[in-house]
DNA sequence: AATGCTCTCAACCGCCATGGC
DNA sequence: GGCCATGGCGGTTGAGAGCAT
């Protein structure tokens, strides 16, 4: 007997979801989180299966993903890291706040891979179907396990350095070393912006808009209003701030989204290596990767020492293999 | 204006990992 | 330890938009 499908295929919608659905599925994770998506479909009455409901949050309804164009920046970090990493989106993913696996992944399919080729036929290297995949065979575990020991003590040392850390409300996603605030609705989903303008009168009658703080087992949160929790995520990398606003369930995608106030809450998604602790300042969470293996108060420890005595610096375009091919790439 | 081609990216599919029983 | 349910991930597809002819 071969494997049964994720769900029956008998009533499933499929294609492109309509911006009512999403709504249906947003309110619905507002009011009870990400997770258990097997109850989705059914609680919703989406004719969704249940893979379907946690790709369309994932990829495209979560907040705090940026779309749009991918800086210089951006792409260099892709570029290098699928260098040491190979295809893993997710692992890549996880050093690039604000981008989905499947937005990173599409990108290198349609860009980087066409222009790493470009380039590489101008080299005349025949070392076709990149050359950073061949030689990425040997010693493969080594430089990911490098990479994220880099990773790791550059975001260590961006925690030691708490005092450059905005606590202010107005920041609420400053832990993310170096790179772009969460993104307003302009970068947002188009889509979003129909959502948002059917919520308008959703929020209006909405009951006590939605709050958010739950034990979601998936992400870690922690919330603006001194009532920081941190979890651990079972799998996933990415933490969830949670914080309120006035603008309620619209601040999802209004461009305001980041006041806050008791009354409502908004959720920021950020991809970070780092946990903010309203007592402890910073948690250091370990990356996603399988690879680490290590018990992480062991790998804390020892990267907190080596951090101290480390100058901290931007390691990470200048390490492992593919520097060059990076460096020249631009 | 019509047609065909190319490109983009949201969504699907299938496999694997994990956790609970 | 085996089975099952569920979630996560990477590869792939296909609809639709944009562009060229």
């Amino acid at each position: 007997m071969g494997r049964p499908p994720c769900c029956d295929k008998i009533g499933v919608k499929k294609g492109p979801w309509t911006p009512e659905e999403d709504i249906i599925l947003v309110s619905y994770i507002q009011h009870h989180g990400p997770g258990n998506w097997r109850a989705v479909p059914s609680n919703t009455g989406l004719l969704r299966c249940s893979k379907s409901c946690r790709l369309r949050w994932t990829n495209y309804l979560r907040p705090g993903i940026k779309r749009g164009n991918f800086t210089e920046h951006e792409e260099k970090m892709i570029i290098h890291l699928q260098a040491l990493l190979g295809n893993r989106w997710a692992a890549i993913a996880s050093y690039l706040p604000q981008r989905t696996d499947n937005d990173i992944k599409n990108y290198w399919n349609t860009h980087l891979r066409k222009k790493l080729k470009k380039l590489q036929g101008n080299d005349e290297n025949s070392t076709t179907s990149s050359s950073s995949q061949s030689n990425f065979s040997k010693g493969q575990w080594e430089r990911r396990l490098q990479t994220d020991i880099h990773m790791a003590k550059k975001a260590l040392c961006d925690a030691l350095s708490l005092d450059k850390f905005d606590h202010s409300p107005s920041n609420p996603i400053s832990p993310i070393p170096a790179q772009q605030p969460v993104q307003g609705p302009g970068t947002y989903a188009s889509s979003a912006e129909n959502i948002s303008r059917l919520l308008q009168n959703w929020m209006k009658n909405s009951p006590k808009s939605s709050q958010l703080s739950r034990s979601d087992s998936e992400n870690t949160q922690c919330s603006f209003n001194n009532n920081p929790s941190i979890g651990s995520g079972s799998s996933s990398s990415e933490g969830t701030i949670s914080a309120t606003t006035p603008k309620g369930f619209d601040s999802l995608f209004s461009e305001s989204g980041n006041d806050f106030t008791p009354e409502n809450t908004v959720i920021f998604q950020v991809e970070s290596k780092l946990n903010f602790n309203a007592e402890n300042g910073f948690l250091f969470s370990k990356p996603s990767l399988e690879e680490s293996q290590v018990p992480l108060t062991l790998l804390e420890k020892w990267l907190f020492d080596d951090a101290i005595n480390a100058p901290a610096q931007d390691e990470l375009m200048g390490i492992g293999m593919g520097l060059g091919e990076s460096a020249n790439f631009f």
